[in-house]
DNA sequence: CTAAAACATGACCATTTTTGTCATGTTCGG
DNA sequence: CCGAACATGACAAAAATGGTCATGTTTTAG
């Protein structure tokens, strides 16, 4: 019931994409280096993501890779179901008919009822508005350090 | 991101539980071959929710297993947590500090979110509503079906 | 007090998933 | 044609998952 590595590095990286200009072109070796994956597990992870046409990849002198949309229109959720496929909370809801007291049992819908919600809440906000308010943020942080540093 | 067998089964040998008068006792070879689960693993399950106070084991001639307390009280994530540990859908919420990332990374505050969402969800029914519910939708479903077959 | 019934414990194990690495290939620009 | 960059696919170590099994312990009926 957690996030995986490839999710949690795949996040990471468009989140790094998303902070940039559209279409800012950057490699894959640079971004391994400032968010600590490991990079030829990510070259793997870009892979799937330019398959999902999250991110387009150039090879070749000067390549790279760079946002497939803008970052306004990518949830985490994308970026995530990129990268470990539709996210089913139980395995009940993988497909229907399966548990053969789908029809009837409460737990069920329960679990349908949390799926939904988790779904709401990872698209509710854009790759945009996340790096964006994480630049803000930071800010605020360092600003913060400095006046008491000053003081 | 997905409920585990261990999990999976916990709840149904919950369910069963919660079903029945309280204090009633039952045998973990019968909750095994009513629900579909290996006996020995649910042997193992059952120490678990023991351990948790979730269910009371008597060992000896006419021993068995019974709820450790009314099926009023007792949630869906109560038992899930009593087999797998506490739930982090993401590996930065297990620990404050952990991420370098933490106090500024705004995904952070998204999984934290969709976190609480999820516990509240799996939380807002006792076993007990949640049996009862299952069991009136059973009986609504056979009505049907016998008026169906009887037109 | 003993036999049988029931759960407990801990060792063991096969399989799958995860998390990578690496060698080699391909594409592109200059 | 060279070197830079990504792609692909084989490989593999480690961890998690989902069990099984032998043995031990507790309980109670008789």
């Amino acid at each position: 019931m957690q996030l995986t590595m490839s999710g949690e590095y795949a996040v990471r990286a468009m989140i790094h994409l998303s902070a940039l200009p559209f279409g800012t072109v950057v490699q894959i070796a640079d971004v391994s280096k400032e968010w600590n994956i490991p990079e030829n597990f990510l070259r793997k992870i870009s892979v799937q993501l330019a398959r999902a046409d999250l991110i387009v990849s150039q090879r070749g002198l000067n390549g790279g890779i760079r946002l497939g949309q803008p970052a306004e229109r990518i949830t985490v959720l994308d970026v995530i179901e990129a990268v470990e496929g539709n996210i089913f909370l139980n395995k009940c809801l993988v497909c229907d008919g399966v548990c053969p007291r789908d029809e009837w049992c409460q737990v069920h819908t329960l679990w349908a009822e949390a799926q939904i919600k988790l779904k709401e809440i990872l698209t509710s906000k854009s790759l945009a508005q996340l790096a964006a308010e994480s630049f803000t943020r930071k800010a605020e942080l360092n600003e913060a350090r400095q006046r008491t540093s000053a003081a």
